[in-house]
DNA sequence: CAAATTAATGACCAATGGGTTATTAATTTG
DNA sequence: CAAATTAATAACCCATTGGTCATTAATTTG
C-alpha cells in the first residue's frame, strides 16, 4: 500500500518552482490558482505556505532565478577572446539564438512584461540585472569592433539593442504564435539572416 | 443642481472601451475590475452590461480594433510608390516607428502577447489580421527591391522580420520598462541606427 | 403635460480562490 | 520501541468580484 505522502523537504523548492512556472507560464499571474500548482507539483496547497510567504513570493523567486546565470556564462567568454570582433559577435549571437529557440525559461521575458506594472519592483530587477547585463554584452562587443576599427562609427547603445531585436523577437514569438504555425517558423535560419545583414552593415567601409 | 446621470447611448461604448483600454493595459485582463472600468468610464458596472455581454467580449472588442487601420493606411502608400526601394523603407519604417513612439494603442500588442494562452482564438486573430499583415508589407518591400537588384538575394520572409525587430522593441520598451528610465531613451535614433544598418546590410553588392 | 420607453443605477447573489490552522502521520531521536 | 518532532494535509474562513435584476429617473412620444 501506498504512503499517502513523503517527507521531501529538500526537493519540494525546486519542485514548486517547476510546477509554478508552467502555470505562470500558461496562464499568467492573476489567472493562476495554487490549487493548481500544488496539483501539478503533486502536494498540497498548503504546502506551498511552508515554503513560500505568499503568491507574489512565488511568483518573484521564479521571476529572479536562473536566467542571470545564462549572461554569466556568455560575459565569461568575452574577456579572452582573441579573434575578430565579427567571430566575436557571432559567436555570442548564436549561443543566445539557441537558448531563445530551445530553453523553457523563456517564457520568464513575457511574464515579466505582462505583470511590470503590478509588480514594479520585479520589473526594475529585471531591467537592472537582465536586461542592462544582456545589453552590455552586446555594447562591449560593438564598442570593440569600431575601436579596432572592424566597424564603422555607430553608436554602441543604439547598435547592441538591434542585435538583440531579433532574438527578442524569435522569443516572444515561440511563446506566444508559434502553436499557430502549421510548418514551424526556422529560427536558426533568421539568425543567420540577421548575422549577415548585420555584419555587412555595420563593416567599417 | 446637477442631474444624477444622463442618457448617451452613442457616447459609451467608446467611452467605456477607453478606459478599458486603460484599465487592461495597466493591470492585465484577470487583475483588472469591472467596477474600476466603470468608474474611470464615470458610470456603474450594470451599465457596462447593457454595452458589453461579458468582461472577456469587453476585452477582445477592445483587442481587435483600431490597429488594423494604422496598417491599411500604411498598405495604401506602397502600391503607387515610384522611388527607390530604400527610399520606401525609409519611409515605412519611420511612419511605424513614429507610430511605436508615439500612439497610446501601443499597449494592446503586449496585452495581446500576456493573454494569448488564456485567448486562443484572440492570439489566432492578431497573428492572422494584424501580424501577417505587417509582415506582409516588408516582405512586400525587400521582394520589390531585390527584384530590382536593389537589394542582395535575401530571404524576403526572414529580411521582413529583421525589418520590425526594432519597432517591437520600442513598443515593449515604453510599455515596461521606460517609466524606469531616468533619462529618456532616445527611440527616434534607434530607428535612423536601424535604418542605416540595415540599408547598408540589404544593398546588392 | 401625461404616458410610455429605456438608459442607468445600485443592491444583491454566488462562486472563486488566497491564505490559515487544527490535525495527521512520516520520520527522527534517545 | 516509545516519545518527540515536523512535513504535509484538508477542512475551513472570508474578502473579492463577475454577473443579475428590480427599481429609478431622464427622455421621448402623442
Amino acid at each position: 500500500m501506498a504512503k499517502r505522502w513523503q517527507r521531501r523537504k529538500e526537493a519540494r523548492t525546486a519542485e514548486i518552482l517547476e510546477a509554478a512556472l508552467g502555470q505562470f507560464a500558461q496562464k499568467g499571474f492573476a489567472a493562476t490558482k495554487l490549487d493548481d500548482v500544488a496539483k501539478s507539483a503533486g502536494i498540497t496547497k498548503g504546502t506551498i505556505y511552508l515554503y513560500f510567504d505568499s503568491k507574489q513570493a512565488l511568483f518573484e523567486a521564479l521571476a529572479q532565478g536562473s536566467i542571470g546565470a545564462q549572461m554569466d556564462a556568455v560575459k565569461a567568454q568575452l574577456e579572452n577572446f582573441s579573434g575578430s570582433s565579427a567571430e566575436l559577435l557571432k559567436l555570442v549571437l548564436n549561443t543566445m539564438g539557441h537558448f531563445a529557440q530551445t530553453s523553457d525559461r523563456v517564457v520568464l521575458p513575457r511574464m515579466v512584461m505582462a505583470e511590470a506594472a503590478n509588480f514594479p519592483k520585479l520589473a526594475q530587477f529585471w531591467r537592472r540585472e537582465i536586461i542592462a547585463r544582456g545589453l552590455g554584452i552586446f555594447t562591449f562587443i560593438i564598442r570593440r569592433g569600431v575601436e579596432r576599427g572592424e566597424f564603422r562609427a555607430v553608436d554602441p547603445e543604439h547598435a547592441a539593442r538591434l542585435c538583440v531585436a531579433p532574438v527578442l523577437m524569435i522569443v516572444l514569438w515561440r511563446t506566444t504564435f508559434a502553436r499557430f504555425d502549421e510548418t514551424p517558423y526556422d529560427h536558426q535560419a533568421l539568425i543567420e539572416t540577421h548575422l549577415e545583414t548585420l555584419l555587412t552593415g555595420l563593416k567599417a567601409p
